[in-house]
DNA sequence: CTAGGGTTAG
C-alpha cells in the first residue's frame, strides 16, 4: 500500500485550510481525505490517488468520494453515477447514497431503479433507504409507487420504524392520496414531530388547508412544539385560509423562540401577509429577509398585485430584474395579475410575449387565465377569443368562464353565444351558462331566446329530480 | 461511515 503523494497533501493544504490541521508525518487515510473536500477538484485528487494506490476497490473510501459527489452542493451527480457504476460491488451505503441522490433530480424514478438493481444484486435494502424512496415517489406525486414501496417496508419488517413510516405519509400525503397518509398516520402509536409535520404538510400542500390548521392544533394539544418545517407548512394554510390571526400568533412564537427567518420561512410569512393583505407587515418582513429567492419576491410582488397596488407591483418586478433574479413563471403570474388589476392592457400584452422570448419561459394555462381576465376587462373580446383558440392545448371551462363574464359585462352576445358552446361541450350539464346567457338576452329584450334557453334548463333540472329520468329515456 | 422535514400562482 502506497501512501498518498506529498504534493497531493501539499495541494490541499494550500488551498483549503481545512487540512493544515493534519499532522504532517502521518499522512491521513484516503477516506479521512475524501471527506474533507470541499470541492470537485480536490475530490478528483483524491479519486486519483486512490486509482493509483489500487484502493479505488476499497468500498469504504469510495463510499465516502460518493457522498461527496453525490450529496454536496458543490458535487457533481454525474460524477457520482460514473463512480457508483464503475464500483465492481457496491455495498448498500453506496446504493442507499445513489438512491438519496437520485430521489432529488428531475428524474426521480432513477431512484426506483436503483432499488430494483439493489435487490437483484441481492444487497439488503435497510432503515436508510426508504425515506429517499418516498422521497423519490413524493417528489414524482406516484401513489402507485408509495404503493409498491410499502409493501416492501412490511416485507422486510420495517413497518414499526420511525424514518420509514414518516416516508410513507409524508410519500402519500404529498402524492395526493391523504386518505392513505392518513390511515397510517392513524395507526402511528408513538408520533414524532417529523410524523405531524409531514401529514400537515400533505394536507396544506393539497389545499386541505383547514384539515393542516385543524391538525397543527391537535399537535400542539399533545405537547409538541413545531419547528421551522412545520411553521412553514402552517403559514402557507393561514395565507390559502385567510387566517390572518393566527399567522400573526406564529410570528410572535418564532420571535420568543428565536426560530430563524430563513428564505422558505420568510418566504411563507410574507405570502401570509400579503395574501391577507397586510401590505405593510409583508413588505416589514421583505426587507428584513437579508436572503431572498424568486419564490420570495413572487409572493410580495402578488400580494401587491391583487390588493390594489399594481403599479408597485410592477415597479418591484423591475427591481427584481435589477437584483439579478431570474423570474419564473409564476412571476409571470403575478405580473399579468398586475396587469390585468391594474388595467395595463398595452404592458400585459408585453410581457407576455416577453415571458417566452426572453426567458424562455412557456405561458402555460394559467398565464391564459390571466390574458383573457386582462383582454376581456379591457373589452378585447375577439382578441380573447382568438388567444383561446390558439393555445397548444384544449381549454377548459375556467378560461371560458373568464372569458364568458367579461361577455357579460360588455353585454356582448355573439361571443358569449359561442363561449357558451364551447363550454356545453366540455361540460354538457352546466346549466350555469345558460342562466348567464339567458339574463344577457333578457337584457337584450330577446324574451324568445329567453324562453329557449329557460326551457332546457328546466328540463335538466327535471332529470335530476329522480322517477323523471327513467321517464325521460324511455321517450 | 448515512437519515428526513418547508416557501411562491390558480
Amino acid at each position: 500500500m502506497f501512501p498518498p503523494k506529498p504534493s497531493i497533501i501539499k495541494h490541499f493544504t494550500n488551498s483549503s485550510s481545512s487540512f493544515s490541521s493534519l499532522p504532517q508525518n502521518s499522512p491521513p487515510s484516503l477516506s479521512i481525505l475524501a471527506d474533507r473536500c470541499t470541492s470537485m477538484h480536490q475530490l478528483k485528487q483524491v479519486h486519483a490517488q486512490m486509482i493509483t494506490s489500487a484502493r479505488i476497490h476499497d468500498t469504504f473510501a469510495a463510499s465516502r468520494l460518493l457522498s461527496f459527489c453525490a450529496l454536496s452542493n458543490s458535487g457533481d451527480i454525474n460524477y457520482a453515477v460514473k463512480l457508483f457504476n464503475y464500483t465492481q460491488e457496491p455495498n448498500n451505503f453506496m446504493y442507499n447514497t445513489m438512491i438519496r441522490a437520485q430521489a432529488s433530480t428531475e428524474n426521480p424514478s432513477n431512484a426506483l431503479l436503483l432499488y430494483v438493481q439493489m435487490r437483484r444484486m441481492n444487497v439488503l435494502p435497510g432503515k436508510h433507504t426508504f425515506p429517499f424512496l418516498f422521497k423519490a415517489c413524493s417528489n414524482m406525486k406516484s401513489i402507485c409507487g408509495c404503493k409498491q414501496v410499502h409493501s416492501h417496508v412490511i416485507k422486510l419488517g420495517l413497518d414499526l420504524e420511525l424514518h420509514a413510516v414518516n416516508g410513507l405519509v409524508r410519500g402519500y400525503s404529498v402524492s395526493g392520496s391523504l386518505s392513505d397518509a392518513r390511515q397510517v398516520f392513524d395507526e402511528i402509536s408513538e408520533r414524532n414531530l417529523s410524523i405531524w409535520t409531514s401529514m400537515i404538510c400533505g394536507y396544506a400542500q393539497n389545499d386541505y388547508s383547514d384539515e393542516a390548521l385543524v391538525l397543527f392544533n391537535q399537535m400542539v394539544d399533545h405537547g409538541l412544539e413545531p419547528n421551522g418545517a412545520t411553521l412553514a407548512s402552517v403559514l402557507s394554510a393561514c395565507a390559502r385560509e385567510g387566517c390572518l390571526m393566527i399567522g400573526e400568533k406564529i410570528e410572535v412564537f418564532m420571535i420568543e423562540k428565536g426560530v430563524e427567518l430563513g428564505v422558505i420561512l420568510g418566504t411563507a410569512l410574507v405570502h401570509m401577509y400579503a395574501k391577507n393583505g397586510a401590505l405593510i407587515k409583508a413588505r416589514e418582513v421583505f426587507y428584513s429577509m437579508q436572503e431572498k429567492n424568486v419564490a420570495t419576491w413572487n409572493a410580495m410582488i402578488h400580494g401587491l398585485a391583487v390588493h390594489g397596488h399594481a403599479e408597485a407591483a410592477l415597479e418591484l418586478f423591475r427591481k427584481l430584474k435589477i437584483e439579478g433574479i431570474v423570474p419564473n413563471g409564476i412571476t409571470f403570474v403575478a405580473v399579468l395579475s398586475a396587469c390585468c388589476h391594474g388595467g395595463f392592457l398595452e404592458e400585459g400584452r408585453k410581457f407576455f410575449r416577453s415571458m417566452k422570448q426572453d426567458y424562455n419561459i412557456e405561458p402555460k394555462l394559467e398565464h391564459f387565465s390571466c390574458m383573457v381576465d386582462l383582454l376581456g376587462r379591457e373589452g378585447k373580446l375577439i382578441e380573447a377569443e382568438q388567444l383561446i383558440r390558439d393555445m397548444k392545448w384544449k381549454a377548459d371551462v375556467m378560461i371560458w368562464g373568464a372569458l364568458l363574464s367579461a361577455c357579460k359585462k360588455c353585454g356582448n352576445i355573439v361571443v358569449a353565444e359561442r363561449v357558451v358552446n364551447e363550454i356545453l361541450e366540455l361540460d354538457p350539464h352546466n346549466h350555469g351558462v345558460r342562466v348567464i346567457l339567458s339574463n344577457m338576452y333578457a337584457e337584450d329584450g330577446r324574451w324568445e331566446d329567453v324562453l329557449s334557453q329557460r326551457k332546457v334548463i328546466k328540463e335538466g333540472n327535471l332529470k335530476k329530480v329522480p322517477g323523471w329520468s327513467s321517464v325521460d329515456d324511455g321517450a
